[in-house]
RNA sequence: GGCCCGUUGGUGAAGUGGCUUAACACACAUGCCUUUCACGCAUGCAUUCACGGGUUCGAAUCCCGUACGGGUCACCA
């Protein structure tokens, strides 16, 4: 049996969102649940598309995620190049051994009258599809408008009846009939191939077992198997994926929110947990389990466990994915990605590292994503706390005034800050006022924080500083 | 418009003819715990699997039709 071997084939757009990303995961997977390889290849036959720096993007994006490519661009590989416009002379090669084994043909057609045709096309409501008008020139007619100089490209022969067959791993058995297919372009007249024609062949050459896409290809396919059969080449594995929507159920898009894994990237979310999220997002284990390691989704994944239906990006679940990573997180990582957009946000010049560290950790187990840092811990960068009506509320029972005059007293009296002064002034005040629990607590809470939530008090208290406390609790 | 695919709660989903009076998780709500939040625990949240027929002793699961949603019909990928 062959190995197996999976390919990632993006276009270098320098954008990629969870869509992309959870097919690259699932091929990804495949290849290494099967001890295969992954290959990345990138499709750059269209020149228009090509942005720069967009190799490297992907590379840091599947590295970020931990997923290994074995050939690609910048790794060696025997089946290299891996970027498609350095292997135009191969697709020419191939193309024109269809033309003479007659599955293929030249067509000199313009695109004046291809636009014809389209108008014409459109004018009856019936679907526009080339009507093979080059398909019967002769060798001579061929000849002489090579040396023309008209620009031509090479076109499939279809078949004209009959109906394709396929199996898909999570579709089933999908059934085309041929006549609807088109005698779709091979090779482009300015040289390049079509995507269709180059990915058959590149995945072919580069022994690709196991093709993975998005579902929009599974009309295509029957092309695709045509191909392989022309040359008489075993054709692949097939696995069409459906798609990932927005929350509003609509294909996703900048405009639904944070599509881009860099984006979530960015806001402090965690590759691992995009990945673990992603994964989870149309497939499932056959356990309950929901959390997963790399290496253990290598171990259980099955992609016959695709689902068929489209499913909804929702960013709450990842926000409970995340916050469980976060939780488990070293110091160091945490600061990692809270740390920036503390500095965006505050101006952090006159605290010092230690103090960073502590306000980072005692919200540790509060955020689920690294920006929310932010919100969370506005009141620390800010002189006056605006009470809401439930705070005010609780403000006005019996009582609070009096504690929180004792309770600024015990404060003043604290000759070293430490977080267990603080706690031990709590505890005074609690004697001194005969107050405890909820009435003792609370109005601290409020009249230092302005809130009514939020880690131990102590710890917060001491990070708020002895100066602000007081000028709050006044 | 033709063709292809899909439709289980707000979301992700399990389920492939009887064990299902439909798992599990997120979200939501309530209660317990806690100074509070979070965590944790407990409870509630689809009398029903888009709808209508049919097959069967029995259907979310098989068949047909309808509706809705999506995809595809490029010298784009």
């Amino acid at each position: 049996m062959n190995k197996v071997r999976t390919r990632y084939a993006p276009s270098p757009t320098g954008f990629m969102h969870v869509g992309n990303l959870r097919t690259a995961i699932f091929e990804y997977l495949v290849a290494k649940h099967n001890n295969g390889e992954f290959i990345l290849r990138i499709e750059d036959t269209d020149q228009t598309r090509k942005v720069e720096g967009a190799v490297d993007f992907i590379y840091n994006t599947l590295k970020l995620c931990n997923i290994n490519i074995d050939e690609g661009p910048n790794n060696k590989g025997k089946y290299g190049p891996y970027i498609q416009s350095e292997r135009l002379p191969i697709y020419k090669e191939y193309a024109e051994k269809l033309v003479q084994m007659g599955k293929a043909y030249y067509c000199f057609c313009t695109e004046e009258r291809l636009e014809e045709l389209r108008k014409e096309a459109e004018k009856n409501k019936v679907a526009f599809m080339y009507d093979g008008h080059c398909k019967n020139l002769s060798k001579d007619e061929i000849e002489e408008k090579i040396k023309n100089g008209e620009k031509y490209v090479i076109r499939q022969k279809m078949p004209k009846e009959g109906i394709s067959v396929y199996n898909d791993l999570v579709y089933g058995e999908i059934k085309v009939e041929n006549k609807l297919l088109e005698d779709q372009i091979l090779l482009k007249s300015d040289g390049y191939p079509t995507y269709n024609f180059a990915n058959v062949i590149d995945d072919h050459l580069m022994g690709i077992t196991h093709v993975i896409r998005g579902n929009e290809y599974i009309m295509a396919t029957p092309k695709y198997n045509l191909l392989y059969e022309a040359f008489g080449w075993e054709k692949p594995t097939y696995i069409h994926v459906s798609m990932v929507l927005g929350e509003d159920g609509q294909k996703l898009s900048k405009r639904n929110g944070d599509a881009s894994f860099m984006d979530l990237y960015n806001e402090g979310y965690l590759p691992e947990a995009i990945v673990n999220y992603l994964v989870m997002l149309g497939w499932s284990p056959e356990t309950n389990d929901e959390i997963f390691s790399m290496d253990e989704l290598i171990k259980i994944f099955d992609p016959s466990r695709i689902s068929k239906s489209p499913s909804v990006f929702d960013i709450k679940k990842l926000n409970w994915v995340n916050a469980h990573y976060i939780k488990k997180l070293d110091i160091e990582s945490l600061l990692n990605i809270t740390v920036p957009h503390l500095k965006e946000a505050y101006d952090l010049s006159d605290k010092t590292e230690e103090w960073i560290k502590k306000l980072v950790s005692i919200y540790q187990d509060h955020i689920s994503y690294g920006k929310e840092i932010v919100e969370v811990t506005d009141l620390f960068f800010k002189e006056k706390i605006e009470l809401n009506d439930e705070c005010k509320e609780f403000m006005s029972a019996e009582g609070t005034n009096n504690t929180l005059k004792v309770f600024e007293k015990e404060i003043e009296n604290i000759k070293e800050w430490t977080v267990e002064n603080i706690n031990d002034a709590i505890m005074l005040t609690k004697e001194k006022a005969s107050v405890k629990g909820k009435m003792l607590y609370m109005p601290i809470r409020i009249k230092t924080t302005g809130q009514m939530h939020g880690p131990e008090l102590p710890d917060t208290i001491f990070l708020l500083g002895k100066e602000l406390v007081l000028n709050r609790l006044k």
